[in-house]
RNA sequence: UGGGGUGUGGCCAAGCUGGUUAAGGCACAUGGUUUUGAUCCAUGCAUUCCCAGGUUCGAGUCCUGGCACCCCAGCCA
């Protein structure tokens, strides 16, 4: 691996960082926070924020990153969520020490900081409905106005608070409102709510509580109490920022982290929305959360991508403020990057076509030598049988063999990898006129591969035994969508519309060299020629590997081809 | 003129307080190596930075005026 390979480590808020360490801003201290919220499975957008967060307290001396659940939302959220998402953090390679936090924590210090503000007179009790708060609110360019609750005292404030906290009031009845300004251009600042009724149990608090704080309030006071230095967000949060800032500057709170936001990831061919995702669990659109075609940290993984790679598409794809879409070659690209330096190469036939080599002795086997990795030869090698019945992959045969066409044809040579070449004489065909079967002369004198005489043959193909092949089954994946936008508005369709009919093609019996008998649950390989594959580690069972495709190999042929 | 943002090659993206030839990655193209049409290596790929004016010896970087796109009217986060 090539040192100093790290792209892109310059990026704006490494920047504005930079400049506050300079000045010594907060004594030097670098702490950022992953915060999601537990109401479902991470994707590879979160992983672009765990990424920021964990790789800036990483890139800096004595730099933190805590986990925090933003669970202010009861109805959504559940512990099957704290769980996974705790999981594909570690997965990715994260470490957040002692330090994983749930906003619940805060649930008690957020009241009392509440009644802060009510006594400051800069929250009120509303009674307003839902309907008349939205009226109340104005529009985008008229301003809204002010609630008949808006001024009563703080006295009284306090008491119907403690009331709402008691559960005194319905669902809906009343709302814990900042008194900030009706007319601001900025919605956000029109009053926000702060306290909303919710007689439902919290999946950490129980039944304590039936009232439960907005995010806009607590997770300014959250960053807060965690001395968190710089809290990193998506874009839509830019109008929050002065609402985060006007909390914390009413609230004795031990310091003021500065709000940064950067663009969230969007990539082609993909959903990411949360609304979505689920709906395609949920409707069986796939197989579950970790579905091997879906963006999810759990089907990446299951797919057989690796943590390195999405770190390294993460550093690749940089970080601003700009809306942008990143084609997911680039994530794919990064996943061949990293599955080629350290998977073992095997010989795998996914759509087999019989080929009998008719001088080869009726019976016997040989077993020859085939190194795991071209250019690694630490990886060690395995030994291969052969026979006079081998398996080679139907798309490396042609009858009629367009131009550059280097593998096997009526009368042609090539060379079996790590074996010998073999000559095409006869072809055998069914009723239908299909290709049912070859049969082929070897030349011993090539054993290994090379030929003594000197001649050269172009073309070099995969086969496997038959006798000793491993049957079982290969999954190939291919994107989820066919349609690089599939959510974009401009399509008068719906977006499931452009789900890829083909985005798994079942293969129940593919041909695999016998030593993939005993691979692991998650082990990946590279199938030469086709692609990099992974044991499924669901569906596996002892003795019987079940394969995903991760991802093809690049292929100029098939660009040639289509010349 | 409701507010807040963003505009550098096909896709991303560096570019500090204006200063010689506008980084890098992906994609693409061509050539070389190769027992994977893989990998690897080499070369090429923006007279120009949304547009129009202006300031300056000199502007992607400063000023003025436009244009395009994104976000905001949850008791979601």
């Amino acid at each position: 691996m090539s040192e100093n390979a790290n792209p892109a480590t310059s990026n704006f808020i490494r920047n504005i960082i930079d400049a506050d360490l300079k000045q010594n801003k907060n004594d030097g201290r670098v702490h950022t926070r992953f915060p999601p919220e537990p109401n479902g499975y991470l994707h590879i957008g979160h992983a672009k924020s765990i990424c920021l967060n964990f790789g800036i307290a990483e890139a800096y001396p004595g730099g933190l990153c805590n986990l925090r659940f933003d669970d202010t939302n009861p109805e959504k959220e559940d512990v099957e969520y704290t769980d996974s998402i705790q999981n594909d953090v570690k997965w990715l390679g994260f470490d957040w020490g002692d330090r994983l936090f749930y906003a619940s924590d805060y649930y008690e210090q957020l009241f009392d900081y509440a009644k802060n503000l009510i006594r400051d007179g800069k929250a009120y009790v509303c009674h307003l409905s839902a309907d008349e708060t939205r009226e109340y609110r104005g529009t985008l360019t008229e301003p809204g106005k002010p609630s008949p609750y808006r001024d009563r005292s703080a006295a009284e404030n306090l008491d119907l608070f403690d009331r709402m906290r008691a559960g005194e009031f319905e669902e809906g009845e009343c709302l814990l409102r900042a008194k900030i300004d009706m007319a601001a251009p900025n919605m956000n600042m029109r009053d926000p709510a702060i306290y909303r009724i919710r007689k439902v149990a919290h999946h950490r608090t129980g039944n304590d509580w039936c009232i439960y704080p907005m995010y806009d309030y607590t997770h300014c006071v959250s960053d807060a109490l965690e001395g968190i230095t710089h809290s990193l967000c998506t874009l839509e949060f830019e109008d929050h920022r002065p609402l985060y800032d006007w909390f914390l500057d009413q609230l004795p709170v031990p310091c003021h982290p500065q709000q940064i936001e950067f663009a969230r990831l969007n990539l082609n061919y993909t959903v990411t929305s949360k609304r979505k995702l689920n709906e395609l669990v949920t409707h069986k659109y796939v197989s579950g959360w970790d579905d091997p075609r879906m963006p999810t940290i759990v089907g990446m993984r299951r797919r057989g991508y690796t943590p390195e790679a999405i770190r390294d598409f993460c550093d690749r794809i940089g970080l601003t403020k700009n809306d942008t879409v990143i084609d997911v070659g680039v994530l794919e690209n990064c996943v061949r990057e990293d599955l080629d330096r350290r998977t073992r190469r095997v010989l795998a036939v996914l759509d087999p076509l019989k080929v009998v080599i008719e001088n080869y002795p009726e019976g016997d086997t040989e077993y020859l030598d085939a190194p795991y990795h071209p250019n690694n030869p630490d990886m060690g090698q395995r030994q291969l049988p052969f026979s006079k019945e081998i398996y080679i992959e139907q798309s490396d045969f042609m009858e009629d063999p367009p131009k550059k066409f280097f593998r096997l044809g009526p009368g042609r040579e090539v060379r079996l990898r790590y074996a010998y070449f073999i000559t095409c004489n006869e072809v055998i065909k069914d009723n239908a006129g299909n290709i049912i079967e070859l049969r082929c002369t070897y030349d011993p004198e090539t054993k290994g591969g090379n030929a003594p005489d000197g001649r050269k043959v172009k073309g070099t193909i995969h086969w496997v035994s038959a006798e000793h092949a491993l049957k079982t089954e290969v999954r190939l994946y291919d994107r989820l969508f066919n349609d690089p936008k599939p959510d974009s508005n401009r399509h008068e369709q719906d977006w499931k519309d452009f789900l890829n009919t083909e985005s798994i093609q079942l293969i129940k019996e593919a041909c695999l060299e016998p030593s993939l008998l005993h691979a692991k649950q998650e082990d990946s390989f590279q199938f030469e020629r086709t692609g990099y594959f992974c044991v499924d580690k669901k569906d596996s069972v002892n003795g019987k590997p079940v394969f995903n495709r991760t991802v093809t190999l690049r292929d100029s042929w098939a660009k040639e081809k289509n010349k």
